[in-house]
DNA sequence: AATATTTTGTTATAGTGTAACGCAATCTTT
DNA sequence: AAAGATTGCGTTACACTATAACAAAATATT
């Protein structure tokens, strides 16, 4: 078990980033007056069973389970306040959702997605940021919004391709 | 009128983008020895009307006046043709296609796009492609496949929001 | 307690993309 | 040129993703 979740390991200790994620997200909303009501804190829960990016319709079955309404709107809500609040980023070209392991302060993430675990790694990579920066700026392009998102093989998966990391 | 289509530049020579871009798609058919059908040159042009992303559905309407079936699968499937040659790119945060102005090569577009009027600029950074390459290579991924898009306001829509470039 | 605001339930529908199958057109081989 | 193989297209149906709209319930505010 490693003390911190590194990159592509299966066998970190995900516990502890599901437990560190749902405190830090009880912690943010209080602090920001904004309500983590059961369903959108259920939500967040389900996102984080894994580092694999997750459908909204893959979430509805779950929230059944749990006795809520499930119906598309119910879980689009629910990851709409999250990616609100900076708990739960969208990736693209996936259609699927991620918890992000570093809410406190609103941020553009980079994401390296692997093609065969599907396990996804949220990246905050200054000289990324920089050149996207430089480029856009020597255009006088004013960048508001920005979607990185790299598809490839994880370490795990090049040497053991079969391998399903949560 | 610019010699070159300028980036952001709504009064550029677009006439040209096309004939050029329609020649070009022809030349690299022959020369891979694939058919670029009627069906796939019109969807092509369509696309190349002008630089703003077009959702598949909005072609629709254009290929029934031209005389085509106009169900999804008939453009989805040009689409498809046009992006394994490297001619046109999908935009995931639009869901929505672009022509390609280099496509003589395979390569990963990125993307500038502009909430205001639309326009979107592929770009080739070497900085950002460097960036990213490094970040992923310093984990141990490999890189198959990169989604960069960039939305935020074009020079023009900057000093003249309204504007509606092509 | 009364009122306003926010959240959720519910139904319906819009938007995006694909499976599957048969026919037609084109290419390849004889 | 004829026969067979391959590729592209027409057609229908459907899957997946996301949102509009309005009513009911829960919560916050006065
Ligand atoms: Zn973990
Ligand atoms: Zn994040
Ligand atoms: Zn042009
Ligand atoms: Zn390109």
């Amino acid at each position: 078990m490693n003390p911190s979740p590194l990159p592509f390991e299966p066998d970190h200790n995900h516990d502890r980033c599901i437990s560190e994620a749902l405190e830090q997200a009880r912690h943010l909303c209080r602090e920001r007056r904004q309500r983590l009501t059961p369903i959108r804190e259920l939500v967040l829960r389900l996102i984080w069973q894994s580092h694999q990016p997750l459908g909204a319709y893959e979430l509805l079955p779950a929230l059944a389970e749990a006795g809520f309404n499930s119906a598309p709107p119910t879980v689009y809500r629910a990851l709409e306040f999250l990616q609100s609040q900076g708990l739960v980023h969208r990736i693209a070209s996936l259609n699927a959702f991620i918890g992000c392991p570093h809410p406190e302060q609103s941020h553009q993430g980079c994401f390296l997605i692997c093609r065969s675990c599907k396990s996804t790694l949220e990246l905050e990579s200054q000289p990324i940021q920089q050149a996207i920066r430089s480029s856009a700026g020597s255009l006088g392009f004013t960048i508001e919004q920005e979607t990185v998102e790299i598809v490839g093989l994880c370490p795990n998966c090049q040497t053991r391709p079969q391998r399903d990391p949560q």
